[in-house]
DNA sequence: TCCCAATATCTTGATGTCAAGATACCGTGG
DNA sequence: CCACGGTATCTTGACATCAAGATATTGGGA
């Protein structure tokens, strides 16, 4: 039986009509995960903004968290959340304007900031990650139990080849 | 046999050490998907500024090009790319500018602004989606042929859910 | 006919991000 | 001990986006 066509049925025909010669069924998974990727930032962004987070802040805090340090420095926070020195530095800034995390310097190394979380800091980042958790789970409930870990080995199998 | 952990399996392993309450299970699929689509956007973004476009662009020729009446009218176009209508004014301004796209006032309606595709922007976006559709297909060569439809319908679910 | 809610687009002001450059610092080799 | 390439962070200027409001138009109901 055939499932209803989706948004992103829809503009694969639209391109196949325009360019039959093309195979676009790679558009499939792709636009999928675009569109997907797209839509649930939305609703973590919503659920972020009512702890006061916005998406950056919870993926600074979140890394530190996990950190067993408990402290990284801003290079290491920028790399691991894919984006340049200078946006890191303005996340930073946000941050330590509302107390959340300090910054301190290294004491073997002076071109080193070390940021570590604040107690309201790991306050609000745990309260927010078990939302997103929750709002996770949730989501995931269409997908039948045997299905899951197919899927999570493909979207690992993507990800390697994409970060190589 | 174990594959080796990724960047996705460290977050993961983080989190279940700082909570270990708290099942985790979800992010192998969601933070995937979200560094998925946030390195394939880059790699698009570079493919696409080739071309001279950059990632709105392409989205915004694309919806016009695969429409059969070969015109959009600004809201629909707003609506298609999930993006407000004043991205799209400014959008469409770009375009137009250069020359890609034209303006003109719907015959019924002086509130609609109809926006169709001028004969370089069809070609320009064109050479952009035989080129993005190149690199999908390389990026899915990692995917065994038999795995890509089961990773295509738990997609198709996952975007129902969170669109419904 | 006239009014008014709904519709479609554009304008304005603020914000987060990036690229490129500036600044400060480290460590090695001469 | 000094110079210099490499490293880590911050600053600057530009830009795409958004939210909210302004403007203009339509279609119906009093």
């Amino acid at each position: 039986m055939e499932r209803h066509m989706d948004a992103v049925d829809e503009i694969i025909d639209g391109w196949q009509r325009v360019m039959p010669s093309e195979d676009v069924e790679p558009m499939g998974v792709f636009s999928r995960i675009g569109r997907l990727a797209q839509r649930f930032d939305a609703l973590r962004r919503n659920a972020l903004a009512a702890h006061g987070l916005q998406l950056g802040d919870f993926d600074v805090l979140s890394a530190i968290r996990r950190c067993p340090d408990g402290a990284m420095t801003a290079g290491q926070l920028a790399k691991e959340n894919l984006v340049t020195s200078g946006t890191m530095t303005n996340r930073i800034d946000r941050l330590v304007a509302r107390g959340l995390v300090g910054r301190s310097a290294d004491v073997a190394d002076a071109r080193i900031v070390r940021v570590q979380l604040h107690p309201e800091g790991q306050r609000i980042v745990d309260a927010a990650f078990v939302e997103l958790l929750r709002i996770e789970h949730e989501l995931l409930g269409c997908i039948r139990d045997a299905d899951r870990q197919p899927l999570v080995d493909r979207l690992r199998e993507l990800l390697a080849r994409i970060e190589a």
